[in-house]
DNA sequence: ATCTCTACCTACTGGTTGGTAGGTAGGTAT
DNA sequence: ATACCTACCTACCAACCAGTAGGTAGAGAT
């Protein structure tokens, strides 16, 4: 046992459930029971739910960020850029199922609670993916595509597919997330993206395989 | 004033009400407040707020069902009727976005709340489906793709683009579901699954516009 | 005139919520 | 030894929850 103190404990659970049944329908009383201690003793750690939450919150992003802002250092140009952020991104997602349920509850519901501005956060990143890619167009590296629209395309695919895993578990027989579903999900992806952004039709060239 | 049945009124208000705040984040008193009645009024419509949820799922599906078989019956062959039913299914998804909204927030959860089975409803069309895909390929009128994959790819950047509107709203600067932005986005949609599916290169002879 | 039905109401119940008050066991520092 | 701190507890509170009991105003039918 690693014995990890309790305050990261809490904040492990309370994503979890967050993520699983929503703000509304996760309890104190269901959070602290998850960890074995009772509410009060909960709420030592942390002054109230609203706090919790924004901690919850806060670390997911803080994570995120970190771990975006390193892969859009990663060198390369084109399409051999886009498909190692594209892999990376979609790996941190599936390694991080509770941020993306949680972060599409934010995003259905307006993506601003108890002050944390959502799109503040990404949009930066969002902006700087839209400027490479328009650039990217420009060299002739890519086909002339709408950059906004590629990009939306490509964080609602990403993230569709782990947040509704639970959905999908039902519709494809396996489980969504094993690795060799995760494996044939993210090569259908690079191929679909592959073929939108890239003029050569001769896979063997472009392919993260060849 | 058309003077709709209170029973509508009612389902149309826990609908919205469901889809922006979730089931534990949205209380009786608050639907029977958007509807100008009290809570004990309310219950003499529904017997519980789980019927009265139930009621609001079981509307949802059958809507969509109906319309969503109207459009399964539709001629035509490969790449023509592949984007007729997308086209269409994008349509529906826009004009209700609660409903979008809703169904994204089951499938984040599992989707199978009071009894009500989502995956077995939605499996047998998605397995026409699949099985219509793969005849295509043998066919020779698709590239050869994974069937499963394909439509994964279609569910998620349909629903994702509607019920994340609120979240694209601020990253997008305009609204998201603004009919130039619609249009913006279909074509988009319809130009990455040509490329993905279709094998000619050439877009004129494909294109749903040409 | 009375009976019945619908659609609403007020007033209440038992249970759960987030949050507080106050106490205690155990470790640490002086 | 004693003072202090952390991490937990039980007991309580007001507010809110879903749901029930019972009453009323109005429309229609007999």
């Amino acid at each position: 046992m690693a014995q990890r103190p309790m305050r990261e404990v809490i904040l492990d659970e309370a994503t979890e459930l967050f993520a699983r049944f929503g703000y509304g329908g996760t309890s104190l009383n269901h959070i602290a029971a998850g960890v074995g201690i009772k509410r009060p003793s909960l709420l030592h750690h942390f002054p109230s739910k609203d706090a919790l939450y924004g901690e919850v919150f806060e670390r997911m992003l803080s994570d995120w960020l970190e771990r975006v802002e390193a892969t859009m250092k990663s060198p390369g140009r084109g399409w051999e850029r886009f498909s190692a952020v594209l892999v990376s991104g979609f790996e941190l997602f599936c390694e991080n199922p509770s941020y993306v349920r949680l972060m599409r509850r934010e995003a259905i519901e307006g993506g601003e609670r108890l002050g944390i501005d959502l799109v503040g956060v990404v949009a930066p990143f969002f902006e700087a993916a839209v400027n490479w890619l328009e650039e990217e167009v420009v060299a002739g590296h890519f086909r002339k595509v709408d950059a906004r629209q590629v990009l939306v395309t490509a964080y609602a695919t990403l993230l569709g597919y782990v947040s509704d895993a639970p959905f999908l578990n039902g519709l494809l027989v396996d489980d969504a997330l094993a690795p060799e579903m995760l494996l044939a999900r993210r090569d259908h992806l690079l191929d679909m993206f592959r073929r939108t952004l890239v003029a050569d039709p001769d896979p063997s060239l472009t392919s993260l395989g060849a």
